[in-house]
DNA sequence: AATGAATGAGTCTTCATTCAT
DNA sequence: GATGAATGAAGACTCATTCAT
């Protein structure tokens, strides 16, 4: 649930982090589950404060308004997924064929935004409600990862492994639109994670394959072979 | 009833479109638009009244709450792509093969959200933010919408023409959450309706397709070849 | 008590200025009233309101913001007080000698100050204290009133009715203070305003006067001969 | 006791100017300074604290409360004031005429005013703002304060030096007034206090006197001949 | 002696909603 | 059918104040 303490184990060197610090993650990791939940205009920093167990104006010991604490959660929603990702394929082996390298961006992707983050969530469902002058450093952030993205399509066309009838960007888009509203429908009790992560990965395999895949070879956690529901 | 502007309104059959009425769809269309654009909590009368060109009182001499107002916005967003799919289905030929109709489908979705009605994007976008006692009505629809597709995939699958690999329910939400997030990105500066639709069929039917489907023989207004973007 | 309704007047050819008008006059003069009592700082909507009869949001149908409210009022304080003065030194006949002039305006500026405004008190008062973003309206005017009484001085120095030992701006600057902390000490059972105006001009006579004045001629409504307090 | 700043408080016959004492004394002086520029309401304590150098909440280690703090600051505005000035009077060779006790006085008032201590301008700026509750001990130096000048008057009219036609009390007022006022304009860089000093001494010895006066033969500090400005 | 952290009371401001016209 | 005027409820934010350390 909790947003990956990276920032805090950066930030201080000591083995323990400062109450204080923990009270300001709080209150993030408590705004990114409203602001997912109810959107830029419905969070209301008394649901964050209920959330984060503390009285409102708390909040603004450690934020100096409303805005500048969403517009932290959308930046680390976007900034912790894009470094997430380049980390991730950053330890594929080197000769990883760029299909594979997409297969588990999907996967990453997809564990990212429903297991790790409220904040993914919160960040790309709200990317079209912020008012322009929060969006600044997601913007760029959001630009970075497409850039990823973008590489790992260019690659796999280079390369031979996107079909010819079929508009790289366009299909980088219908990829990652399908992975981003999983958060709207995804529930637990219907189907494991692991099994979405499978039915995904081969879903979007094949929408871009110029030929029947073989049977696909990878997979990091996903060992199941039957990638049916209700698993 | 009429959901797409003055234009619709004019047109019904309706012979006396009384001044009165087509006040109330400024009302709704406003609603819709802004609904899109801000979210629900974000959703202000004034804001509403400011596209609909009166003041802001006067929306209650149409509808009892801005609740009301925007519950009904919402149910015909999802109502209207629900009838509108059920017609377009309708109308194609009786001998048409499960995936085609998937794909014409896939394309009767896109138009609809795309082209025609700020509704549906209001209705998709917000889903997940409205209050639950706004919901009932929404829900029924939304039921009914996701039992057409369903439909599509069973009988695909009946046909073997789904891979066997892939889950029915989870193929399905990934399509249709491919072409929900289409509105969060397409700009039709970057990329022609026509293109996108060509592309979003070409990615459907091969993400589900267990062969290389043959040449796609279908596509109402798409005769668009080449599916590359910037056309 | 009320401030000149010369605007109102203006504004509104009819001779039935309309009851918004008079509420927002109303808001108005209870903001100077605040304002002159409690300071900037200690201006509270909520008190602006109570003598304002009226709920503290119901301002904001009138002014944007409690900053824009004040402002006006400071604005008119000094506005008015500027009008004044010119209008009545104007109709002093051609041929009246400076010194005068001088006693007069000791005479308008009083009577304005203690009589007819709390937009004079709340200007004088909170002149020190309001934010730099407010001031500029009220600067240039509280400079065209300065100019005013820069003028009275030249001129009355020029004729030769000024003390050589005495230096103009300074000379102004405390006649025009004395005459502003009035507001901090007069009270209506202590001593007629008359009698504060014929003291106040006997005193500025000789503080500038080279030379032991003769009997003072003028006085507008002053005709006490005995200036003495307790009238 | 100390009144203004550190310096004062070394100079102090206590023999240990503990640490304890002079921040104590920082807090007042800062909060002097605070509320001759923003007012009463508009003192804040994490202004004070700032003028301080410490954070606001060391401010309850030596006030019980921040309207204790506010009335400590006014009473030593008017008290030292009033101390000050008697204490200079009683200097005076016994001989010295009325007249050139007031004139004296001026200079002492100004002096003090402008000079020595942002504890008289908080003090007279704010003496109409504060509450009632805070006013009872200010109100009696007040009023000793006022006894003091009153004699100086009342000496100068029995011994024939005050105009016939001017009331005592009323230009008393006046001279103060002048004074005070003097706070909201005098700008070191315009004119030397030493300049105002004289300048104002001449201004009340011709204003308030029966004929015109000999050349003025006191003058503590101001040697100057000319009191023209710009000095 | 002083601070970091937190709170409660209160203030400005917004907004849906009402009502007389 | 529609608006001008006003209100009540709620939300962001400030600030004096407290308390543990």
């Amino acid at each position: 649930m909790a947003r990956k303490p990276a920032k805090q184990a950066v930030d201080s060197d000591s083995s323990d982090p400062k109450k204080s610090e923990l009270t300001r993650i709080r209150i993030l990791d408590a705004t990114a589950r409203v602001l997912s939940e109810k959107g830029y205009a419905g969070t209301r920093l008394t649901d964050v404060a209920k959330y984060a167990e503390l009285q409102a104006p708390a909040i603004y010991y450690y934020f100096s308004s409303r805005e500048d604490l969403i517009e932290e959660v959308m930046f680390a929603g976007i900034s912790d997924m894009r470094q997430h990702l380049r980390a991730e394929l950053d330890r594929l082996p080197d000769g990883t064929p760029p299909m594979e390298r997409i297969v588990f961006a999907v996967e990453t992707h997809l564990r990212h935004e429903l297991e790790l983050s409220d904040y993914a969530t919160a960040s790309i469902r709200n990317s079209g409600q912020i008012p322009e002058h929060l969006r600044s450093r997601q913007k760029k952030e959001a630009a970075a990862y497409d850039r990823i993205w973008r590489k790992l399509f260019s690659d796999a066309r280079a390369d031979g492994q996107l079909r010819d009838d079929i508009d790289d960007k366009l299909a980088q888009a219908l990829v990652v639109g399908a992975l981003n509203w999983a958060a709207e429908w995804w529930d637990p009790r219907r189907a494991s994670l692991d099994t979405i992560v499978a039915n995904a990965q081969t879903f979007v395999r094949h929408s871009l394959s110029p030929l029947p895949a073989p049977d696909e070879p990878t997979g990091r956690k996903s060992k199941r072979k039957t990638p049916a529901a209700n698993s």
